[in-house]
DNA sequence: GAATCTAAGATTGTTCAACAATCCTGGGGT
DNA sequence: ACCCCAGGATTGTTGAACAATCTTAGATTC
């Protein structure tokens, strides 16, 4: 979990490393968060992760505002970072922004025979992962799914605010401290939307899509009333 | 190129600030850089800036990741910051995010008829606007329309992204030594876009909308290859 | 003379140690 | 109970230092 204070810039990843020590470690901290090791709502006290991630106070507060930019973790000035966790308020955003986004791809995206295969496969492992009920690798097959909608797109910046959304809906799960199988119902919309997105049938694909959009966020938010106070 | 600065951080906002100094400086850089003060591709020198500015390097650092995140500024590992140069392949990636969020809000966003009247109060100072020939205000104008498009999704992180995408076009105006009337070919189509949603002919104005914005980027693309190299 | 190599010089990336400002905590004192 | 007020802890910022890299100009070689 820490990294040993004493060994550093050892073979892992070479000698030097002079150039962006600043976004390893943001990406370090990303990683733990995603990863559920950091939980939401904590505190990352800057002393205590810069002694144990083994960089100064200055660098690690650099990749501080890198993190705070994306959203994964909060600043209260004077106060300290925490790591982001997101309520009800926050998940009525992602589904704003996903209402948005994915049904505009499905609509006017680039849709050519290899990314149709792409996500085909997806739906495929998506149903293997039910029928195996592995709750992770459902949920990871969905994300992916939804990720090669936006895809559709071209846009290397709407992919990467998605990547962003995602990874907020994750810390969503992991603030839900039940997992319930919250994907399992979608399977099978999805298969329905690569389904019509083959044939074609853009207009109805994103029809669809929006009303599993304003299922899954009433849904979520039933749950977050339930459980979270 | 360099910033030639006599001027400090003298009584307009004291000697205190402590606690957001670093935004504060973020904020300055970017809306020199959106004025046109520091024109795209300039560097900016840590050395000149932080004494300039009356901060240390380190918080001016920290200024840049934030920049740096916001792509208004390019770092290149150990050669520095530049402003941002938008060139055409930045064009591309401006207009896929707009051909994708702007139909969508367009089709999906929440009309009400106050934002009608925003809008509508916007395409008529940038008739205003053309009328007088200034050329700016009918630009500024014709930003703010697109903004409440967005705005229509009622998303925070879209119209975040929206701000930026509009920065960054202010950049692209910028780079362009000559600034012929480019908006003005634009107003009409405007005007017809808000009578459209006022109408509640959506599917319409999205189709024109994304029209327009094909063209927009077709006269962009047609410039920068001109001028530009 | 042109191209390449090399040795300063300048600039960026990072660390450290200090201080100012703010927040948090726990006691008195009404 | 409530409020005020020290003390301690944490964050925000600064300045100086050093390592790594890039740049530049001079020297060397062909």
């Amino acid at each position: 979990m820490e990294i040993g204070g004493a060994d550093m810039d050892t073979g892992t990843h070479g000698a030097a490393e002079h150039a962006h020590t600043t976004a390893w470690i943001a990406s370090v901290l990303r990683n733990r968060i995603a990863a559920g090791e950091l939980t939401p709502g904590s505190k990352l006290s800057e002393q205590s992760l810069s002694t144990s991630l083994g960089v100064s106070r200055n660098t690690l507060r650099q990749a501080f505002t890198i993190l705070a930019g994306e959203s994964v973790v909060t600043r209260i000035p004077n106060r300290g970072v925490f790591v982001a966790s997101p309520g009800a308020e926050e998940v009525r955003e992602i589904y704003r922004i996903r209402r948005t986004i994915e049904p505009a791809a499905v609509l006017w995206g680039e849709l050519t025979p290899r990314t149709l295969d792409e996500m085909e496969a997806i739906v495929q492992r998506a149903q293997a992962a039910r029928n195996a009920g592995s709750v992770t690798d459902m949920a990871d097959a969905n994300q992916a799914l939804h990720r090669a909608v936006v895809g559709l797109t071209g846009s290397a910046t709407l992919q990467e605010l998605m990547d962003r959304v995602l990874a907020e809906m994750r810390l969503v799960f992991h603030a839900m401290a039940s997992a319930p199988d919250f994907h399992s119902h979608y399977v099978e919309r999805n298969v329905e939307l690569v389904k019509r997105l083959r044939a074609g049938e853009r207009e109805e694909a994103a029809a669809g899509l929006r009303a599993y959009l304003d299922a899954a966020e009433a849904e979520l938010l039933g749950h977050l009333a339930g459980t979270g106070h």
